[in-house]
DNA sequence: CTGTTAGCGCCTTCAC
DNA sequence: GTGAAGGCGCTAACAG
């Protein structure tokens, strides 16, 4: 006998009134007598009457949920993004619905279709790193869900989106390791699928070409992210005739996994090769030999104005949704150096 | 003039058919005429409809959603927890809604009024570390959605839980230093709030009783695991007259910490003092001087059962749900000694 | 001041 | 085989 879950009817049943008169008391309508909105707000709190919001998205067309779907949550990077995301939504009264691609296709994109289901109100994507068909993003579209990418864009044209500068963010690095007389920057970028992988490869050549460096694409490397694959990219490497003296990587995981390999193989870390990567994620603090350095990209912020522009869509009129605005952000990364490990 | 979202009521229209023969087509019910339902299937493929999980939601008072409260992403370990809740939760057809504590009582009680306002089917739950009062979690009760806690779980009777039986991993660490010859084991615990912290004391004390060692409390120092707080227990236990020749840690972040902050004090790592924490993160792979060894809690199959029995609570009938059959599962964690670094 | 009504999308019972 | 009606909880327009 469990007390059922309390509605509006119960009270107005025990109360002897009508359900609207319930309603409006407990949204201190001025209309409502004093007496009875005294005693419906009585009722309500004894009964813990909690606005059931599933009835009020029905009604309203409008979940105040936004669906959030990005590959991982296993970096820092991802972890810091989602708590921007939820500060900020929950300060507008919005609820996270949450789903890992776990960097694969089909899975985004059932995680798509759930959400579009679920009728949240505007999804934030960061898209897996091997999809290629993006047709499940545009049928959000077509249900007048408003869509924000960060950090992981598809190459599509009319999205917004906020992602960090990568191209200024390798041009910084590679400046630093030229200053650091480097001639022979290697690099392990990422998946050629990923956008962000040809704007790191971009920036690469452009701060090689500006600083009159000779560009040699044979000590550009590609891995799949995986373990794995970032140790084979290291062994590539390590097997060049010509083996570079500095090595930019495409972020921190594939630096770990590359240093540690390179260490086993007798390498002086930041000695005979020096490292530079992407992301400057925490755990670099922890390593003894972390990279060099690293391209901040500030997940926090970067989550920060994704949500707020998604809310901004959502708030706005039917125009604003649906108008060929599109915003595009790019943030400015900043190249932190660590500092010499004791 | 986009496209509104098509509903039953539209197809009907459009066919100039009822809404329930719709409904029934699109449910392959038998009674329906075959062109019928051709037609419906067609019709319905072409404009994209898609049940709308709302009115479903409403009308079947079950959102197929599942709520996920935990203090934070930014460990491994609750991550990987996550990943897990999500797998078994997605075979099942259902989503995740989720929040973060932060490990801020508020924000756990804000996070579970949302939850409950949303109708979420069940909850998920590790408790922020310095949660006292749990009246949140009754209210959740009344209103007939089950709860199980995981990993940090609070002091209440009559709760469903998932964790790693601490003490008995507490006891295989004990036992690794004291085959090590160490006599004298210090420990860094987390706050005295966190249930896992007087577990791990136990464990601590149980062990050294039976090895038979004398215990002395004065070397069991504890933090908030904040990172100020880890470097001072650390010094605490630096400036020990009778300094501890081992430590054990309340997890690897703590562990870590202490670490860096005893080498920068000139101590070397796992040979003036030895290290073994808890949580085995995948980071202790990139360390220089990881632990010598961790306690594996496998928070993956925490995930997994946690959500397991939650589902078979919302599976169950009224009764199942409403017993006074709390299950109370301790899963074995496991000492995991890290291979020595080059 | 308060009650009645209608409707959001869907399913289900009952009627034809 | 198909249609009509009712109801899930809530709000808002319209009547009194």
């Amino acid at each position: 006998m469990s007390a059922q879950v309390p509605t509006l009817k119960e009270i107005a049943k025990r109360l002897n009134i009508s359900v609207s008169a319930v309603s409006r008391a407990l949204h201190n309508h001025p209309s409502i007598g004093l007496r009875t909105s005294a005693r419906v707000h009585q009722l309500a709190a004894e009964l813990n009457y909690e606005p059931n919001q599933v009835a009020l998205s029905f009604k309203r067309s409008k979940t105040s949920m936004i669906g959030v779907i990005l590959p991982n949550l296993n970096h820092d990077f991802f972890a810091s993004i989602v708590s921007a995301i939820e500060d900020v939504a929950y300060r507008k009264n919005y609820t996270l619905l949450l789903g890992q691609s776990r960097d694969e296709e089909d899975r985004e994109k059932r995680l798509v279709e759930s959400m579009k289901s679920h009728r949240v109100d505007g999804v934030l994507v960061s898209i897996a790193k091997n999809t290629a068909n993006y047709a499940h993003f545009d049928l959000l579209k077509k249900m007048n869900i408003p869509v924000v990418f960060f950090d992981r864009i598809p190459r599509m044209p009319d999205i917004h989106y906020i992602a960090s500068e990568l191209e200024s963010g390798m041009e910084a690095a590679v400046r630093f390791l030229v200053k650091k007389k480097h001639r022979n920057i290697g690099m392990i970028n990422g998946p050629d699928s990923l956008l962000a992988s040809k704007e790191r490869l971009e920036g690469y050549m452009h701060a090689l070409q500006k600083l009159r460096i000779k560009i040699d694409l044979s000590s550009v490397v590609s891995s799949n992210l995986s373990r794995e694959g970032n140790q084979q990219a290291m062994q590539e490497i390590l097997d060049m005739k010509r083996r570079p003296t500095a090595i930019i990587t495409f972020n921190d995981y594939v630096a770990m996994d590359a240093i540690k390999y390179a260490k086993k193989a007798g390498i002086k870390i930041n000695e005979d090769i020096s490292f530079v990567s992407f992301a400057n994620e925490p755990i670099c603090n922890y390593m003894d030999h972390p990279p060099m350095a690293s391209v901040e990209q500030f997940p926090y912020q970067q989550g920060e104005k994704a949500t707020e522009l998604l809310l901004q869509l959502l708030e706005g009129d039917e125009k604003t949704r649906t108008s060929n605005n599109f915003h595009k952000i790019l943030l400015p990364p900043q190249l932190v150096i660590h500092e010499a490990q004791a």
